[in-house]
DNA sequence: CCATCGGTTGACATCGTTGTAATCAACGAT
DNA sequence: ATCGTTGATTACAACGATGTCAACCGATGG
């Protein structure tokens, strides 16, 4: 930095001032300096930076897994966007482990970054309510009461909503439910808009077409789900599945049965995941608004990196419904 | 550190040493530190080791796209591999760009990493051969002949060859191959892989069943290849696609031309994604060893970040096939 | 013509750690 | 008793940037 002063006919400081886009240096001078900068293809040194400036320049991005099309999306986004504010982006893997949530709201990374956005899966509701949170978060998913940070969450409730009333004008009645699990967020918000939207059109809710499933993550509990559904022997013609991981298991099941999608049953997912697209058939999915996730999120936490105070902040994502061949949308080009 | 030093009866250099686990510091000595270090809870400023010590303790992973599930699983090996070595990973997204991936090669980062880990996608075999590498790097992908830094590679021909032989034991012999491109990597070894085993066995080489895709990345690909074939009007009675993102798009195809896999049809894939074990029906694929190309990659990397020197080292990784029920292996219980 | 003022620029100290080289104690050999 | 060695510890400076505050500039107003 003291060679491009040097060269620029200024003090350190000035250059100092130019790169951080400090207000009341001269343009000229700026000029100059930029030049000097660029003929010496001088570049600052982050670490000098962060030591004598105590900000990092990083933020943390912890998720359950990494491998999950939702999630990968979603880092992919936030990485994006974190670089558009001048943010590095550290994704830290949780493994669905307590420890390592309850680290990242608890200061862990301290000096090693800024703020923390987290997608809790092992931290439940209960957890979250009114805990306290070291440093700037910015907290995904469900909703909260009390929420102990900023937040972006989905509608669970409407998009569930939307997606019943989806199948429910396309004349279904006897709609399934995969995923319920009394788990205080997401599961009992779409399970509470699915009632919503039965209870609207005056049909009555049938306990043998709500199938529990605990664990989203995995296919095989969609899978499982189904089985039990057709082996119960209770009628149905359609399921929403509160993931798509778990519609796609279903879908392989129906398959297997001898069971044509749409035509015998109409199947809807939720996350609208990349593969949604590709599935045989390809599936109606509720899309959760992941691109304005990201924005918001990141947003969010800059902002209070940057000196926001207040109360925290809670932005709920649009959702829409993307309609395919599933529950009986036109049938795609294949190609 | 100098009020641990203090409470420690030590200086402040003998805390870093124990802290940086230098050697020649006496064991009681040690100890006394670390017991200090707990009591008052102190941790090390990383900004002031690196300003100080000009290492960064951050390795970059650079990589196509995130939402792809095969490299959200590499990443998310890499993240804790380096972990584990002591290294932060920071995932870059290329999008498949040459100037990002460049950027890469050539120390763009300079100051902001040790290292890079780069699985490149737009830069094919001939840009890479003997190119100048900046820095410590990594290559994972297509073996080269003059590598211009560490390789963790895939046995590609190998392992395709394993595929199509295991396809001709079913008794398959008009198999044809997805994906095929002229690309003097990957694509072309699984297509040598391919022809070796037919030649091996006898069966003649049908350049009607050699489908071209250049673009592996989308499922489309695989289900516009499986049309082309189907309306070629030749017969086949097994496809083997040089990744699984393909193989579903084949998959859609056959089911929706009625077609049955495996009876009709067997399909063979490529990366043994999660995916593939929940597809319709449970894909065939090549396993190509991620968890080994994963630890293999840092390993490298750590080592030449922390002094090795000398000619480029190049690992294979192991390839296994995993059988499933789309070329005939058993039908696996659904849950 | 001089004092004052707002807007720019600069000198200096400092962030917390680690590399270098010097210091010191202990010990065996001369 | 002295000296060279070895091993452990320490004093000091330096890594490269930025915050503080003082100094400076030209222009304005009295």
């Amino acid at each position: 930095m003291a060679d491009v002063a040097v060269a620029a006919g200024v003090s350190v400081k000035t250059v100092s001032n130019v790169l951080a886009e400090h207000p009341g240096v001269r343009e000229e001078t700026r000029a100059r300096v930029l030049t000097a900068v660029d003929a010496l293809g001088y570049r600052l040194n982050p670490a000098a930076s962060r030591l004598r400036s105590g900000r990092t320049g990083v933020i943390a991005f912890a998720l359950p897994h990494l491998y999950q099309p939702y999630f990968g999306d979603v880092a992919e986004r936030v990485i994006a966007e974190g670089e558009r504010h001048g943010y590095t982006v550290v994704i830290e893997p949780t493994d669905a482990l307590l420890a390592r949530e309850r680290a990242v709201l608890s200061g862990g990374r301290a000096q090693q970054v800024d703020g923390a956005i987290l997608s809790p899966a092992a931290l439940g509701v209960i957890d979250l309510q009114g805990l306290h949170v070291e440093g700037p978060v910015v907290l995904l998913g469900a909703r909260l009461d009390d929420p102990p940070a900023d937040q972006v969450v989905m509608d669970d409730r409407g998009a569930s909503r939307t997606a019943v009333a989806h199948l429910l004008a396309a004349g279904r009645t006897r709609i399934a439910a995969v995923g319920t699990t009394q788990d205080g967020g997401s599961a009992d918000e779409r399970e509470a808009g699915y009632r919503d939207a039965l209870t609207a059109a005056g049909v009555p809710v049938d306990p043998a077409l709500l199938l529990d499933a605990p664990d989203w993550d995995r296919r095989s509990s969609g899978a499982a789900a189904a089985v039990r559904l057709l082996d119960s022997g209770a009628p149905f013609d359609a399921v929403f599945c509160f993931n798509d991981a778990m519609a796609f298991g279903v879908l392989r099941v129906l398959a297997s049965r001898g069971l044509r999608v749409p035509e015998d049953v109409a199947v809807v997912g939720f996350d609208n995941t990349e593969q949604s697209r590709f599935s045989t058939p390809p599936l109606t999915s509720v899309d959760p608004g992941q691109e304005q996730i990201a924005r918001t999120a990141v947003d969010l936490l800059v902002r209070r990196i940057e000196g926001r105070t207040g109360a925290p902040e809670v932005v709920v994502a649009d959702h829409h419904l993307v309609v395919r061949e599933s529950s009986g949308g036109p049938r795609t080009p294949v190609v």
